[in-house]
DNA sequence: ATATTATTCGAACGAACGTTCGATTCATAG
DNA sequence: CTATGAATCGAACGTTCGTTCGAATAATAT
């Protein structure tokens, strides 16, 4: 990760360009966008190129294949998601109050980020490797955040918080199937209901 | 889907061998473990004819294209799943008895049908056209058929039924990202487990 | 046994894919 | 202004893809 740090070979340190990033950022939209739209495997390179506004051989450039630019997505989407948690966990003092900051954070996310949330949630086993393995790592930490979470309002066994914690996830996750940003949902009503439901069931909805 | 009806051209009548229902229904079993494991879109025709031990083009004499491949598999797995709810509905009387019955019964299907679960619930966007519109169809009754369990259970707004609705399907559907067969889970427990947990909350698991 | 037709196969097609490469353009440092 | 290297491009490579087709095989009916 380190831009230069002493290998075998000494490397002719890179000077880029002033939108140099803007660039990469402006693919990784687009990337987004066509993979969220065919998947990963279903989409071409080609695509992804023309809606960046970049020649096809462009890509490379800024990429060395498919691949990386699928774990760049994931890597930073997941960095952001867990790097936003912990910043909201912090200012949360009950259980229940970091219950909230869980799902909040993972909905609000969504919204903003729908293309990456479901390149991340959809394609999660497209990679291979070093950059699965990296991925992993992310994901897994953002599991055990999560986990944490629920066993302090929980109070219960290991197998029911892991249990509960995939049951969350899952609901979480399956967001991406029917949202439709047209009906423009309220978000905090979204994450308070489910809170609700998660808390108490769905025999005590009617209340409050 | 008739085998002889009258078109504008009369077709010769096809008498299959005996075991072509054999055949076929081993293909679609080839066909769900490889789209299973690399997608739809990654999957291909050769590999789905080597696992179903046939010739590249002895697929093309039993589907017309790789979609009627999918088709077929989504259709299938989908009328079951309808079809098996329907049944033990009919032998549940209270409300939390035919929400157990949805629960149970999907996650029995998942663990008896692994890989068409996950061609389902993965590939859902993978179909266009006449074959989409066909299976959404399925889909949609079986979601009507869960959604009134749900609505008969909480009696609360449209809104809250159907948000609840799509909360269950996402924790059920996600099972198949974190379900170990090695570790032979009881699925009647998960069932339970699931089943209170949707009515009572995380705040009373405790009890029981 | 022979005719019929359901079934299988091998070989090939054009299209689309990910990736590479040398040339070219552009921004910046001197 | 000139030189340097970052950034972009067009064209092509070799592979793999879904699908087709005519010939070969296997099963059934007469």
């Amino acid at each position: 990760m380190a831009t230069d740090s002493s290998g075998t070979e000494s490397k002719p340190p890179v000077r880029h360009h002033d939108n140099y990033e803007k660039r990469l950022s402006l693919i990784l939209k687009a990337a987004s966008k066509i993979i969220a739209r065919d998947g990963f495997a279903g989409a071409s390179v080609r695509d992804v190129a023309a809606k960046g506004k970049i020649g096809l051989s462009g890509i490379y450039y800024y990429f060395e294949s498919k691949d990386e630019l699928l774990y760049a997505i994931q890597r930073h989407s997941f960095s952001t998601l867990v790097s936003l948690l912990k910043e909201r966990l912090e200012t949360c003092y009950s259980p229940e109050d970091k219950l909230k900051a869980v799902i909040d954070n993972h909905f609000q996310f969504f919204v903003k980020n729908r293309d990456e949330f479901r390149v991340c949630v959809h394609e999660m086993e497209s990679l291979s490797g070093k950059y699965y393995k990296t991925v992993l790592k992310i994901r897994q930490e953002y599991f055990q955040l999560v986990r944490g979470v629920i066993d302090e309002v929980l109070r219960g066994s290991k197998d029911e918080t892991d249990l509960t914690a995939l049951f969350l996830f899952g609901s979480l996750n399956w967001v991406y199937m029917w949202y439709d940003p047209e009906k423009n949902y309220d978000v905090d009503k979204l994450s308070s209901q489910y809170l609700r439901v998660l808390l108490n069931g769905i025999n005590k909805s009617q209340e409050l």
